[in-house]
DNA sequence: TCACTTAATAGACTTTAGTCTATTAATCAA
DNA sequence: TTGATTAATAGACTAAAGTCTATTAAGTGA
């Protein structure tokens, strides 16, 4: 994959591209995903409503890719080549994402909200967003199996729904997410 | 709770309310919730805007209670009086519920993401579709617990949590959920 | 310099949600 | 019958999403 840059046209003013992504999070920010539109930010950014309509098909895809760009990998993956016990490591994994949901669990309800909207949207939030994190469960669960911490017969695409379910669940229905939620699906799902 | 019916003013349009409902399910159905505007009910229903709006607060409201009223109370509640392994009847709930979803998953994958954009849908939904399931679930655990089926140190409102939590999960990223899943979670839930 | 190509812009346009207003209709009570 | 009260209506209005067009800007290569 060369990036074969076009050499013919105008190029791409990608100062314009960083500022929207800068306003967009700005104003999403301080006012919440639903209170910002289209409008608020390319006012804010200086450019025309066709500028951002050429780089981003909606609100929702700039946003997902503003956070990402801003808030980096934001949870470090669980290290599978430490000698932690995997219970251990799912409960600290799962702590991690819960202490970003505080300031980023709005955003996150609203990109969830827009996936159900946009099915184009929802292909990339799900390849983006959902589909890596699922991964890194599923990755430490077949793990735990091989050093003989979870049974080989549990299902671990289910164990994954049941960990990403609950987050999902208690997120869009405004219930606590905390650390001690972290400790308690790492309990049951590892109880012997 | 007496019925008062108010004396005073012209009455309420008792069957423009249920042409209303019956015009919003039919559109719902036919081109999906997304794909009908508050101006296509009110047009096939032949009343005007304000006569909508002074009955519901918005779409959401309005097809959600459209949806209860034509399907009923939809899923029977888990007999807690029968014998039944309660492992099992939890099996035979889930699949009931899962059952519904071909027909009707989109509509919910929309309420729900109508509740996040709307915090006055979101007390009704949670109020009306949200906590009456989760209730017949705990329920259901509770009485397997008096029953020895399920240790008594297990939470039940995590395990909730799991069951409807991977409901949702997979319903809002378009994964499939059979009756294969209802009887996975069932195993796992049940597990000894 | 000049043709070619793509980016950026302003602003018009369509559709929708939701609010609001003025008018008319239906019912009760005096 | 008349007045009070509430419902229903048509249609205007605002704000927003998203599309589209005409025009201008900024590069490349000949």
């Amino acid at each position: 994959m060369s990036e074969k840059k076009a050499v013919i046209g105008r190029p791409k003013n990608e100062t314009a591209s960083k500022e929207i992504k800068d306003q967009a999070i700005a104003l999403v920010r301080a006012q919440g995903y639903g209170n910002v539109s289209i409008s608020d930010i390319i006012k804010a950014a200086g450019v025309s409503r066709q500028t951002l309509y050429n780089r981003w098909a909606s609100k929702a895809e700039l946003v997902l890719e503003a956070f990402f760009e801003l808030t980096g990998a934001q949870v470090a993956a669980p290290d599978l080549g430490s000698d932690i016990p995997r219970r251990d490591l799912l409960a600290r994994f799962l702590r991690e994402v819960f202490d970003h949901l505080d300031s980023e669990g709005d955003c996150i309800r609203s990109l969830i909200a827009a996936a159900q909207m946009d099915d184009d949207f929802r292909d990339v939030f799900w390849a983006r967003f959902v589909s890596p994190r699922a991964d890194l469960v599923t990755a430490l669960l077949k793990d735990a199996q091989k050093r003989g911490e979870l049974e080989a017969a549990r299902d671990v695409d289910l164990l994954s729904s049941f960990i990403h379910g609950t987050f999902w669940y208690r997120l869009l229905n405004g219930q606590t997410i905390d650390a001690s939620l972290a400790d308690d699906i790492a309990d049951d799902i590892f109880r012997v």
